[in-house]
DNA sequence: TCCATTCTGTAATGATCGATACACAAAGGT
DNA sequence: ACCTTTGTGTATCGATCATTACAGAATGGA
């Protein structure tokens, strides 16, 4: 039923790739429709026709965002034998991702929407909203961590978990101000130096 | 020579410190020209006579802040016996201050500049500046302790003060999405939990 | 008192922003 | 071949951006 009318003359998956990688650099804010459909090949009206706005397609381009480059960097918490592994893999995934040569530096969604008054609503929620069950993503593995005998009961997953995902998130800092590999992978191995520490303290 | 001609009717510290608040809020692309002048109580040709433009303004009002609320948080760098408990007290006093009802959430300096495209050129350059000067002021309180011989000789003073410094940095994120002090001081206490091993290490 | 100087408020500047109106092109259905 | 439907390119929309012309108001000095 959609297949009538003139077919699309470009790739709609690519273009929101390239989308997504000047959001990425710039930001929402930062991000121009003049910028956006260079980078994407397009004019405005093709890019209104199949996207809808500026700012439906910046959640677009976060959810993929999300679900490529951001696999990457959590797939260690599920595959990673014990919770300590999971979460040092994750930083050091991290720390590679966000010093990778040709893509911006710092993640996308830790760097989104920190001043509210510059970006709709919708998009500073959805990011919050990211960021939050990234946060919760660490939380379940150290539970399940706790369940199958790893760490001691009593461990406060939520506050580890908040801990890391807080380095993560100084870290796309430290990306952006030109911090090296070398620079994160130190954030990360020192964030992991408190592992020992932090696993043994339980909620009082 | 300059006590000429009509008296400003406003008080220029004063509305220094009102722009501040808005753009520690807003950042410097969601601070507009409006919001500017109705937070100040004062028209724009005013606000252009006595601070030149908006850039302009924004480079003062982040030295003010610097000069204010930085340096509440970096005081205990100076005033305490040992470099672990500067560091435990910065930290302490950046949960403090990041979780600061009636003030903006987390660090104008951390969460400024962090998109280049959206920002001129030379506020980005004094804000990433100015974070590494605060890392800088980490790396020699932790230096004077080696010198002093509170740290064992050939602590890596760099990478450690780039930890924390980073810790820090995600610190200001977590405040933007609503971390409380609790959660915050949580953090500090996490970041604190790694003194031990990474004072242990030394450079290869 | 009159002038030079500086500030204030109104109102407007050109530039750029996100978003579209419109006419034409390219496809499928009949 | 014709109609309907949808995408494309040009050119433009009103809104908002940072910035400023301009005329009047308030001061000190002559």
């Amino acid at each position: 039923m959609s297949d009538k009318g003139r077919p699309r003359s470009f790739d709609r998956a690519d273009a929101l790739m390239r989308a997504m990688k000047v959001f990425w650099e710039k930001g929402y804010e930062g991000a121009s429709l003049t910028a956006l459909t260079a980078a994407m090949g397009i004019n405005a009206p093709s890019l209104y026709a199949a996207f809808g706005c500026k700012e439906a397609l910046y959640l677009e381009a976060m959810e993929l965002y999300a679900q490529t480059v951001g696999t990457d960097i959590w797939a260690a918490l599920e595959t990673a034998p014990t919770a300590r592994e999971a979460v040092s893999r994750f930083l050091l995934a991290t720390a590679e991702a966000y010093s990778q040569p040709g893509t911006p530096h710092g993640c996308l969604i830790a760097l989104g929407g920190l001043h509210q008054a510059a970006v709709p609503e919708a998009v500073c929620d959805a990011l919050t909203r990211h960021r939050m069950e990234n946060t919760d993503k660490l939380r379940q593995r150290l539970e399940a961590a706790i369940a199958e005998g790893e760490l001691r009961d009593g461990v406060d997953a939520g506050a580890v978990a908040t801990f890391y995902a807080t380095v993560q998130h100084g870290m796309s800092i430290l990306a952006r101000d030109g911090g090296s590999y070398e620079a994160l992978k130190n954030v990360a191995d020192g964030a992991m130096a408190a592992w020992g520490v932090l696993t043994q303290n339980t909620v009082p």
